[in-house]
DNA sequence: AATGAATGAGACTTCATTCAT
DNA sequence: AATGAATGAAGTCTCATTCAT
């Protein structure tokens, strides 16, 4: 293969690249998280992840295709670093404390991750082709909340997990952390008594 | 609504048509609700509002006014909705009954505005000048449920809804809707203690 | 734009240019001639005509409003010309006569015109929005032949005009314009009889 | 068709699948049927003839090879019927009801084929470099006649079934079938005369 | 011999905004 | 005060063709 073109001269090859789907799908992500999904255009995303482009739509059928790619890759990243942090739980405490960690610091902790939410929650709450991905999403999240608790509780500490998480976001008033722990407490409470 | 303006001295006059901005403004939120944020033009709404096009950005700065001023309407229509019913509560137990009316009824039940409220959230996510907007909105929220619960049990609740409404439009898995009033339930629990 | 504008004191503003869409459609003609309806684009006739390209959409509501107009146009054209040459026929024998010469000067005589007719043609046999044009063109120029001839020849007259362009325009082999006489002389003979 | 390029020595090879090229003629005349030949794209092409994209500037020069080669297969096949029918005819009489047939049956009875012939004709009235195939085409049809009637009734019968045709396709009026053979029978008379 | 990957040009169209009236 | 006309920028997408394999 040709290679990257740190190897060639000022020739810019790269004539096979495996990657260069993945790498717009990466790049797309950060458009998105800048300009948002009504400012991420094909041109903005090729230029972000430096391909021509005609290479946008070789890659993916269309903005549609590449939308529904870009969050997926999302999705799964964030689900994953979910799934790990309740798989690090040993008992029930400790699972409690998981959740006030991702609730404080996950997602309170990262701007644009709370961005890029929104902006899925957005496509699909109006396209049911996006569904596949907020509903797949949900089931990791729960199913990882069901390891340390029961399906139902499971179902409300993820739904307080959305709405702390939202509210946290709009409104410029200030919250009280402890609150967070207080509602995580005052859900899971319950598992022990319907469990 | 962007009351700067028509208070300023500078650019007086366009007393003679208070209804149009109005107006537009109404159209404005139906194009919204149908062709998202990104898909809402100056063309559309004008088209939707029966305005010519020139009127658009008479009427209004640009895009972002125009935006703001609208989902000030939508934000304020959906609050007061929220009021009435909290309003209409006369003990704790039918306050928690309202709130999952609220929950069930006026928020499952209305797909269109679940839409606009995610539009409104994702530019507020984004954009902190329409952070006014879901400040006041959800402080409106809050004062409605201090009227039958402590501070901090209003913001749980509110966050809860918030969090059930979500997950309801974007899990396409079906969901109980005891889960509400037991939720509901577990977190007015703690009123009574922690009041 | 750009409006050289010489004098004119007290004209009318030159803003308002009431000409652009005829002076478009007559660009388009031009373009069609050299490149075909296939090459005909936006850009080629936008730039051909002399203004910008957002011109084009906003005078047209596409390329199909645009090829309409245009061969409406030219349909038009043509038609007069071939009126014109009937109505100046005084008895039979001038008017076989006149149809001897629409062919062989008007007909043969212009490349561009003949061209043109063809990509009329090929559109209409394709698609019905445009069979308003031929429809409209044939009925204009049967009408004319109506004047000196009977309903049927006028129909067999205008068939024959037609076929002997589309051969003398696809085959190379030289044609002896005698034949083009004789012909109208065959159909024309039966008018006598069946008149 | 292009014979050309197989005759040449400078390019051996490809006899090992001499099926390829005509398949994908024979697919780019549904293409062009379909689409028309401003539609007509390689990608259309490949596609329906189930070969890969780069197999078309493989086989072909280029877009008006291509042409050229399918419009080559098509007058080809039109011609061969044209003359089976007046081959079949064994004397003046049969011979004139032969070409009333092709008229009546063949050509306004198959809306494809005359879709087709209006894309050759629209090409090679702009492109001299197509008129070889309507120019051969057209001297077969000469020459199937010329069995039953003298050239130059040859001709004109040619003529007339053209026109004829044109306007059978592109008005939209009501016709009478009965011009069809009444024409002929006027053209046709003629033979016994100048023979 | 044959082809999948890739690309730059250009297609149509929509847009927010300006400007003369 | 209000608006129709106009435009340059940018949108998505398709294309013929080239190139490395």
């Amino acid at each position: 293969m040709t290679v990257t073109e740190s190897a060639g001269g000022s020739r810019r090859g790269r004539r096979n690249d495996p990657d260069r789907r993945e790498r717009i799908a990466e790049a797309c992500l950060d458009v998105i998280a800048e300009w948002g999904v009504s400012g991420t255009s094909h041109r903005r995303v090729a230029s972000a992840a430096g391909v021509p482009l005609g290479s946008m739509t070789y890659h993916f059928e269309g903005m549609s295709d590449l939308l529904h790619t870009t969050f997926g890759l999302f999705a799964s990243r964030v689900a994953e670093r979910f799934e790990r942090r309740l798989a690090a739980a040993t008992d029930a405490a400790s699972a409690r404390a998981a959740v006030v960690t991702i609730i404080l610091e996950d997602v309170f902790g990262s701007p644009r991750d709370l961005v890029l939410s929104h902006e899925l929650y957005t496509l699909a709450a109006r396209d049911a082709a996006y569904r596949d991905l907020t509903t797949a999403w949900m089931a990791r999240s729960r199913s990882a909340l069901e390891r340390h608790f029961s399906p139902r509780t499971a179902r409300l500490l993820d739904a307080l997990i959305e709405g702390l998480t939202i509210h946290r976001a709009l409104d410029e008033g200030e919250r009280d952390p402890a609150d967070v722990a207080l509602a995580v407490e005052l859900i899971a409470a319950a598992d022990a008594r319907t469990r």
